[in-house]
DNA sequence: GGTGGTAACTTATCATACAACTTATCGGTC
DNA sequence: GACCGATAAGTTGTATGATAAGTTACCACC
């Protein structure tokens, strides 16, 4: 087998010259089982097996098995095996799982879902961000929009200054749990076209004005207009850019 | 160090079912870096030096440097060392770091913040579960309701039902993310105290008053009366349990 | 003073061996 | 035939030693 490239995902800072390869051999195995190639209650390939397929030694299948029970997606048992576990135990928000449920025949469950989880943290989080602001980040937040009117022509770079914004209403908010759920949920999934779609340049003046809005809001300390305008604007957002008939 | 399990000392049976070495190891380097004994930015101690610390080989270590960084707490990089991460790369919803927050001195903030991510999803997953609900999960959610009455004496069994109670609402609402979010939460921080408390009688009878609101809201398919009971729910639970004066 | 090479230390990977656990099978016993 | 214990085979868990590869610091050299 021995699918090699690819280091996805993590855009962790530690650049490696080489990609450790167990890295490659949990890639493969984490999509095959949440594709359902591997289904649940049934048990992986013995260790031995797994390394004539990925060419590596156990010591990078033990390190393989090892991620993939830290994600929640298997269970080992001395003596017995390695077992793929029911859906309900895996953790949902892990990049490598986000990326395999993208690519199963029934994402749009998925995406919607996301879309619903983002909505109920990030408007709360707008409020907060209303009642909590401080001078300092007034200035932080009106500088960044002001340099996203300027990226209205690059649509990869407006998507990064996107998150960005999001993000700095998430500190502002305080909210340490909110923000790392929705950070991994937006980082992630920013990667596959299923949920980012192909933004035109009407789309993201829409967008733009729909910051603009949020951004008014915090600043007048309406906590409850600014959680109304991310509501619409996280709504209206993925309402231009869903895929359409699955 | 070696914080090995207790050993039933009997020489015959050489005790079965022995927890992996790496389980100890994992936990033990974890609630370190948790609660800030090991400073983000700086490295471990090298792999020579963690196995004679925890007196295991380094098999065992590496194992535990792997589920460490699946856990976002650290980065290893070959030939510099293992680096603890900062809080923000943390996975906050993993059982041993939420388990290690909570022994922090600042533990209040995050209490506070994860009741504040469970009213934000947990409301909008009654209102889903009023507008989907079907015969079968009346039946069900009844039933579990009308069970979870003759357990008021027994604050520990009555606090599984409740988990078990919201998590047949969960699973009418569809909203796999959601539950799998707050599912971790639940489960993993029952068994603090800081979180769960010490429930007197009189606070199991109030708890249960307000599961059969949720129960007569959800039934009647009124999904603002399910959001609303369900935020005062959760609201005046903590607060009842809520540790004072820190 | 700058430069390049080298030594020392680190993680990454491999190979091998053995221990511990689980299951199935094959006996023998009643 | 039903029950039960020993055994064998397959699996993961752990230990050990060796080598490769990446990083840093130091030191001789120019």
């Amino acid at each position: 087998m021995s699918n090699l490239p690819s280091v996805p995902t993590t855009s962790a800072p530690p650049r490696r010259n080489r990609p450790p390869l167990a890295a490659a051999v949990v890639q493969n195995l984490a999509m095959a089982i949440v594709t359902k190639e591997y289904p649940s209650g049934t048990a992986l390939p013995p260790a031995g097996t797994l390394c004539e397929m990925f060419e590596v030694s156990r010591t990078v299948i033990r390190e393989a098995t090892t991620a993939l029970a830290e994600k929640g997606l298997v269970s080992t048992r001395q003596g017995w095996g390695t077992v793929v576990l029911d859906q309900s135990h895996w953790n949902l928000l892990d990049p490598l799982i986000l990326d395999g449920l993208f690519r199963r025949h029934d994402r749009l469950r998925f995406l919607d879902n996301l879309i619903q989880i983002r909505i109920n943290l990030e408007c709360p989080m707008a409020s907060s961000a209303a009642d909590r602001l401080t001078e300092e980040d007034t200035a932080r937040l009106t500088e960044h929009l002001e340099s996203m009117a300027g990226l209205l022509d690059d649509a990869e770079a407006y998507a990064a200054a996107d998150i960005a914004f999001h993000n700095i209403i998430h500190q502002i908010s305080q909210d340490a749990f909110g923000r790392a759920i929705v950070a991994n949920i937006q980082s992630k999934a920013l990667n596959s076209a299923q949920y980012s779609g192909n933004p035109k340049r009407a789309d993201l003046d829409a967008t733009h004005a729909a910051h603009i809005r949020i951004h008014e809001a915090i600043l007048a300390g309406d906590a409850e207009a600014a959680a109304a305008a991310m509501r619409n604007h996280i709504t209206q957002s993925w309402s231009r850019r869903r895929p359409r008939g699955e």
